[in-house]
DNA sequence: CGTTTCATTGAAGACGGTCAAGGTCCGTGG
DNA sequence: CCACGGACCTTGACCGTCTTCAATGAAACG
């Protein structure tokens, strides 16, 4: 019996593509890993070693300039693909913000493997043209947005990703209006391209106009969600 | 014959996947387009019907704001691959930015052949991947680099990118030190997300230095490449 | 040769960054 | 149970960079 049965991603990760038999196969050469919070997978310009499937958890793919300015250039969740496959290095960082399950392939087993499945390499195509999709649309926010629209949009992303799995933990915490953010500010800076400081500010902005509530530092509440939409652009 | 025989990309572009049959196969629901500068291709937000190969040319991709903010999200040259296969829409605008030529297949045509072969299909996960590395690159550059350090980086990659094509036009007019922009300042400006002035007065104050000379509008010459390096960060 | 488009330059101001201080939360150990 | 320390967050004042607004200048085109 493989991992693989009783994998919560079994059914949306890139191997739904394939049938009980190659899933066999798959998980022949494929591992589990956890990873705590703060805990890289693999570090910019690394050799391209592995590659893997997010099971659980969030992770951030970042990189950097030599002096230090950092760069969140995506956020993945359960069933998306991280790491870069047919290239040899590694254009950006895998760091852990949750606790995080994965299950790692050895990248160039991975290759071998996905040259014999074409099913397997259309899914992670798509896959793949989809997160160009939503980077490119986030270039428009880097580059063109104001703090307030940025701050406005990534809550209005994170209500809509965090409602998703609100069915599944049923513990209620996070829903259409309401969710616990899985990122500190800093890290919601490096995602919007803003300073710790910014981000601060424009929350308390949003909140003593009403549109937003921030029980706890980690809690969002959404009372305004149109507000939110005009102001986001 | 084909027109796939005479193509000037017949073996940099996915089309090297395929063999001659093969070609001739795909050669029949392709067909050629000519494009003007400043004419598009296809527009934000439309439905994804149709995919091309660039073979001549240079095109922007771009997306935009409600209120007019655009940002240039990709720039593709001979050999690109563009459209959005295996999806609804499109999320960004394709313009042509010089006379360019492009090979144009319906997308559920061709979506159709890739399925069918796989061979293709690697080629354009491989391009695809490759392309979201550069994107995310740019991410960078977009939100954490200052404008000196954004003209800076943007020259550099003109230099490169155009250096390739000084051999196959012999009409020397670019090379590693000396190349015409394909851009005006306003182009560079929505690629860089700065205003038309500030790349102006960038440009300017990079001439003043002795670092780059600007003989004409369009044309740029690098005095001093390691300055320039430096500088970019 | 005039008109349009594109580029440069200057002055003023806004937005967000930087620096600094204080506050809140939370785990650990006295 | 409270005190302490550290990580994280908020708030304020100031300042620099880039944008905005405006005018001028240079090419390109009919």
């Amino acid at each position: 019996m493989s991992y693989c049965d009783t994998c919560l991603v079994r059914n949306s990760a890139i191997c739904a593509a394939l049938d009980a038999k190659e899933i066999e196969a798959l998980n022949a050469i494929g591992r589990r890993r956890q990873l705590e919070p703060g805990e890289s997978l693999v570090w910019e310009g690394d050799q391209s070693v592995l590659v893997a499937n997010v099971i659980e958890g969030i992770l951030k793919l970042t990189t950097g300039t030599e002096d230090g300015r950092e760069q969140i250039v995506g956020v993945v969740y359960p069933a998306d693909f991280i790491g870069r496959p047919f290239g040899a290095t590694t254009s950006h960082s895998i760091t852990a913000l949750t606790t995080a399950n994965v299950c790692v392939f050895g990248r160039a087993d991975f290759d071998r493997f996905a040259a014999e499945h074409p099913a397997l390499e259309h899914k992670l195509l798509t896959r793949t043209l989809g997160e160009l999709d939503r980077t490119r649309k986030w270039m428009l926010l880097l580059s063109r947005k104001t703090a307030e629209e940025k701050v406005a949009t990534f809550l209005l992303e994170m209500a809509e990703r965090l409602a998703d799995t609100a069915c599944e933990h049923s513990d209620r915490k996070n829903s259409a209006e309401h969710f616990e953010l899985p990122f500190t500010r800093q890290q919601i800076g490096d995602i919007l391209g803003l300073t710790i400081e910014t981000v601060s500010r424009q929350m308390t902005q949003l909140r003593r106009d009403g549109i937003i509530d921030l029980p706890t530092r980690r809690e969002v509440t959404i009372r305004d969600h149109g507000a939110l939409e005009a102001i986001a652009g």
